[in-house]
DNA sequence: GAATACCGTCTTGTATACAAGATGGCATTC
DNA sequence: GAATGCCATCTTGTATACAAGACGGTATTC
C-alpha cells in the first residue's frame, strides 16, 4: 500500500464490488502513477491475466477508460495508453475556466457562505500550517476547484468538471512535483475565497482565471523528461 | 441530401461496422423517438433478441448509454430508461450557458469570421425562406449552438457541449413540437450572429444567455402529457 | 382468510469459446 | 542481398455457458 492512498485513485467511497469497477480503478491508478506510460501498448489478455479476471470485465473497464480519453484501441491490434496531447490539455483547461467562472459568478450571487467554510479552513491558514509536499497540495488543489463547482449545487456541472479535472490530473501532478507552485497556490486560493466571501464577482473571476491560466502555462513547460523523472519518483 | 437527415441519430459519419455501435445508435434512436419511454424497463436478453445480436454487444451499448445518462441498471433486476429529471435538465442548460458564453467571448475576440458564414446562411435569411416545421428547426437550432462552440477550435469543449446538448435533445424536441419558439429562434439566432460579427462581446453574450434561458423556461413547462402526445405523433 | 416460507424463474455479472482479420517473421525468389 | 509472398500467431469482436442472487408466485400454516 502506497503512502498516499487515494491521491491518484477515485474518491473511493463506493465499494468496489464488481470486477469491472475494480479493474477500472486499478488501470487508472497505473496510468496516473506512470506504471503504464503514455503511448504504451498492451492487450486485453495481458490485463486479464495480470488482474486475475477474464477478458469480459477487462473490456468493460477499458471501454470506459476509452470513453474518458485515457486509452484507445486499434482494431484487432491492441490497446494503448493515450499519448500526451498538450493541445488537448490546454483546451481542457479552457473548459475548466468556463465552468469555474460560471460557478464563481453563481456563488457570488448569494449562496450561503457556510458552503465555503471547509475550503477556508484548508486554504486560509497561517503560512506555518501549510502543507509542503507537492502531491498533497496537488490533491488539495484539485479538491478546491471541485468544491467550488459543487458548492453551486449544479451536480451535472460538477460531474463534468470532475471528469475534466481528472483528465488533467496526470499533467498537473508533474507540475506540482516541481514544487514551485505550492506557495503561490495557497496565496491565490486564499485571495479567491476572500473575494467570493465579499461577493466581488468580477474580482473573484479575474483571480480565478489568472490562477488557472498560471497552471495552464506551467503545463506548457512540461517535457517528457519530467515525465520519466516523475515515474522513477513514483516507483522508488 | 434529405431535408431532415439525422434528426435523432448521431452525427453519423463513421460507418456502423460493429454491432455495439449499431445497437447503441438504435437504442438511442428509440429513446429519442419515445419508442422506449422514460421509466420503461427492459432486459439485456430482450434487446439482444430484438436486435438479433448476443448479449455482449448489447451490454456494451447499454453501458455506454448508462455512462451518458440515458439508461440505468438495477443489480440483477434489469434496466430502465432514465426517467425525466427536470432539475437535471435545468442544470445541463446552465452548463450549456457557461460553455457557450465562453465560446462567444472567444469568437468576439477575433476569430476569422468566415467560420460563421455557414451559420449566417441558415439563420440570416428572409422570413419567407425560413423553415416552419418544429423538428427541423429543432435540429438546426442544436446545430447552431454546436457550431458556435466548434468555431472556437476547442474540440474538447465542443465534445462536452455536444454530449450535453444530446442529453437535452429529448426535451427540446417536445419544446419545438409545439411550434411556438420557431420564429423567435430565427430572430434570436440572427441577432446573436450579428453581434458576434460586430465583435460586441457583451451584447452577444447577453443575447445568447437570454436565448438559452428562454429555452430552459420552455422546458420547465413541459408536462408528461406532451410526452405522450409527442409519442403518438412520432409513431403515427 | 391472511401471513409466511419456499422454490422456480429470471436477471445481471463473469468466464470461456469461436470467428475474422491484422501483423510480423520466415522462407523463397530474383 | 533485397524484396515479396505466405503462414502461424495474436488481436479484438461476438456468441455462448455458467454463477449468484433478486423476485414473484404458490403452497402451507396459523
Amino acid at each position: 500500500m502506497p503512502t498516499l492512498p487515494r491521491l491518484a485513485g477515485d474518491s473511493g467511497r463506493a465499494r468496489p464490488v464488481n470486477l469491472t469497477e475494480r479493474i477500472y480503478r486499478q488501470l487508472k491508478d497505473e496510468i496516473f502513477n506512470f506504471r503504464l506510460l503514455p503511448g504504451e501498448r498492451f492487450t486485453e489478455s495481458e490485463i486479464a491475466s495480470r488482474t486475475g479476471a477474464s477478458r469480459t470485465p477487462v473490456r468493460e473497464a477499458l471501454t470506459r477508460l476509452q470513453r474518458e480519453g485515457f486509452v484507445s484501441v486499434v482494431f484487432r491490434s491492441g490497446w494503448q495508453v493515450s499519448p500526451f496531447e498538450f493541445a488537448q490539455f490546454e483546451q481542457l483547461y479552457d473548459v475548466r475556466i468556463a465552468l469555474e467562472l460560471a460557478a464563481v459568478a453563481k456563488l457570488c450571487a448569494g449562496v450561503p457562505v457556510v458552503q465555503l467554510d471547509a475550503l477556508a479552513a484548508t486554504w486560509l491558514v497561517d503560512p506555518s500550517d501549510r502543507l509542503t509536499d507537492g502531491p498533497g497540495v496537488c490533491f488539495l488543489d484539485e479538491q478546491f476547484h471541485e468544491h467550488l463547482v459543487e458548492a453551486t449545487g449544479n451536480l451535472e456541472m460538477a460531474r463534468i468538471h470532475r471528469d475534466v479535472s481528472e483528465r488533467l490530473r496526470i499533467v498537473r501532478r508533474l507540475d506540482f512535483i516541481q514544487g514551485f507552485r505550492i506557495q503561490a497556490t495557497y496565496e491565490e486560493h486564499g485571495a479567491i475565497l476572500q473575494a467570493i466571501r465579499a461577493q466581488q464577482a468580477d474580482r473573484a473571476q479575474a483571480l480565478l482565471r489568472l490562477h488557472i491560466e498560471e497552471s495552464k502555462a506551467e503545463v506548457r513547460k512540461i517535457t517528457l523528461h519530467s515525465l520519466h523523472q516523475a515515474r522513477s519518483t513514483q516507483q522508488g
